[in-house]
DNA sequence: TGTACATCAGTGAACGCGCGTTCACTGATGTAC
DNA sequence: TGTACATCAGTGAACGCGCGTTCACTGATGTAC
């Protein structure tokens, strides 16, 4: 005989997750806004929108109160403009990776991989770099917009860089946008209608190439 | 001498709003329905994310109180779900305003236009389309995939028709698939992020044609 | 070596808010006799 | 033509919830004397 199924009950996002925590040291405090940072990371990639994530979920998440998160930052907003500004630091970082490839062909076609793999493995932090909701915004001059026109600078002048070695006149900002804009699209529409079938991202992305005229040409 | 500077209070979303608002008469209370799904509509164009439309605040914007809503729907998703059909039916209508172009070339870049159109100026409705949140997806056989997968079809056909007057092998489906997810990236990355500086989406949306090769082809 | 004290890293209760949903109700209007 | 009644189109109060934020506090730990 058995008794009757019992669901286990929703963890309320106030109750202390599970997760064992031991007070930080003395001078230690800080270690609580990486973690924090973590956690909002976590969550941020679970929702896809920055504003579905409270502070009480995120203090949750990490093991603590929600008063002391306020030691760390401001208050809501701050916070969560720091965790976005942190998800920028891991998707820059994935696209750096292919930074000391030499050869320009090679290297836009291998940082459309980390772009893409960026985004489809992490779609919730990469939807979010792209989304400037909130008010994140106004903040005092904007770390993740800083962020974001960096990154941009750096394929405007990878794009550059082919469309020189293939004598081709082209503003290389326009054909960077067009890069962008496509790329773009095709993450984000497969991630999101994943019902759908879709051709393989890697055969998009090859003939993207092609078709914008950013492989090898036959000299003329 | 002035008065101090009185911010008009801010309206909660349960007190009634000032649109006056007459009982419908007694066979005539599905007009209310139609009602709530205009006013959804006009929140999700506000907040570009169905997951923020409250039915309270739908009540509010019609001027009924949140009870009324359960005469019509059966539950907030419900509402929802109702609602992001409602938005599909708009975006499909202003597609389908291209019907009567015979000219396979022409009618393309009208309903290019046509997209775009009805993604910058309606961007927070055109934003739900292609979101499948909620657990809007499993309430059953979906209208709105339904929606999505008819207008993907024209789409499929229209540059079918383009790649044989072009005697061109390529597989139409995947063509279209370029198609849409670029134009899709185009409206996305341009309207979430307005300070950057875009070419035209005109612009844009021409040399997407010629890069894709669905531009009249010289007779070779 | 012992002890008072300041600092640090948090906790816990409480607030007012908007939310989805329920329940019992109200009052106008058409219909049956 | 008059009246009782069913139906319709709603209202209003209440519930429990998670939210951001505040306030007063606690208890461990390093430091000064």
């Amino acid at each position: 005989m058995n008794a009757p199924v019992r669901t286990a009950p929703e963890r309320s996002a106030d109750r202390p997750s599970d997760r064992p925590r031991n007070r930080n040291a003395r001078g230690e405090g800080d270690r609580l806004r990486i973690e924090l940072l973590d956690a909002a990371a976590e969550l941020i990639a679970e929702t896809g929108d920055v504003e579905k994530v409270s502070l009480r979920a995120v203090a949750n998440r990490v093991g603590v109160s929600p008063t002391a998160v306020y030691r760390h930052f401001d208050d809501h907003v701050a916070l969560l403009h720091d965790a976005v500004t942190y998800c920028w630091g891991e998707f820059a970082a994935a696209l750096a990776s292919t930074n000391d490839i030499a050869d320009p062909y090679e290297r836009l076609r291998a940082m459309g991989t980390a772009y893409t793999d960026f985004a489809v493995e992490q779609h919730g932090k990469y939807a979010v770099l792209f989304s400037n909701t909130v008010d994140l915004r106004d903040q005092r001059r904007d770390d993740s917009e800083t962020f974001g026109s960096d990154t941009f600078a750096v394929l405007v002048e990878l794009v550059g860089e082919i469309l020189s070695a293939n004598g081709d006149a082209r503003d290389p900002y326009f054909v960077a946008v067009q890069v962008h804009t496509w790329i773009h699209g095709i993450v984000d529409l497969t991630c999101r209608n994943p019902t759908m079938w879709w051709p393989p991202v890697g055969e998009l992305l090859d003939d993207l190439l092609v078709r914008l005229g950013l492989t090898p040409q036959p000299a003329v």
